[in-house]
DNA sequence: ATGGTTATGGAACGAACAGTCAAATAAAGA
DNA sequence: TCTTTATTTGACTGTTCGTTCCATAACCAT
């Protein structure tokens, strides 16, 4: 990236905490860019739909998100970024939650759908999603995956 | 282990080789495990549902599947493992369309489902559970998202 | 200019690690 | 028992990597 050694280790101290540092905004960014697709969509559903679609149209190759990459490499062992995973967790299904009870308000989702559960789901529809994709599933796999997501909200 | 590292090299040549060999033998035995759990189950739909319930208990805390590991550190990089992740992939979907094939004859699972994709998207719970479990997901959690997936094919 | 903070580049250190070599030891066969 | 073969052990090499030290240059206010 064309920076000094010295400049990075002055600005963030060491690895461990650059890497917090990126980790961190890296999730607050995403949540972040959820938010707006479910905000900007027509309804409830489209929007879930949307992020879900966004997303899946949005995956270059050879990226992993950083998110889930922490996860599977340090899982809880690093206190640190397992508090970072977790609360970007809770916020995102927190997002997920309001927006599923929203369409269960203006009967677009079935009443007897919890939304906490129906977020969680989403979240791990959402990583089974990335990983796919890492692992080299199409578009049209993906997008068929999300229409196969989305009939247990219907 | 209490092996030496010079009978390790002798056997298996290097570190990428065994790791190979470790993830072709993970890969053939969870195939071999969830086909297990599908056929000794009362249908179709409950053999579905007792693999990723099966799974869901099964897991314990500071361990990584090894597939959903290889995918998310290597991607589509290292060919090898590539091709091992791929062909384990797809037979344990072929698995799973079978069963939801024979779902939908028993009429347990609506026509409209394409096993394919249907199987596509268990596929994809199932890397879900594995990373939030990973992430600190409790087995209730666990436990809810199976019966929200199960939702899309009923 | 002068002094002080701040960014940059190069060399180097200590640790970890993949892998090799050769000697020592155990196992197996005649 | 002796020889051949396989297995284990310990020391060693070359490399990568996180990190620090130090010397140097750029910038900014006085």
């Amino acid at each position: 990236m064309g920076i000094g050694r010295q400049s990075l280790y002055d600005t963030f101290g060491d690895k461990h905490a650059l890497y917090l540092e990126a980790l961190q905004h890296y999730c607050f960014d995403s949540v972040g860019q959820i938010a707006a697709a479910l905000q900007s969509a027509g309804s409830p559903l489209a929007g879930i739909e949307a992020a879900l679609l966004g997303f899946a149209a949005r995956i270059q190759d050879d990226t992993m998100c950083l998110g889930v990459g922490s996860i599977c490499e340090f899982g809880r062992r690093d206190r640190e970024v397992a508090a970072i995973g977790k609360s970007s967790a809770a916020s995102l299904q927190n997002i997920f939650a309001a927006t599923i009870q929203r369409g269960k308000d203006l009967g677009e989702i079935p009443p007897e759908i919890d939304p906490k559960d129906a977020a969680r789901f989403i979240n791990a529809t959402f990583i089974g999603l990335k990983v796919m994709a890492r692992g080299g599933a199409t578009h049209d796999d993906l997008r068929a995956t999300v229409q196969m997501a989305l009939r247990c909200l219907g």
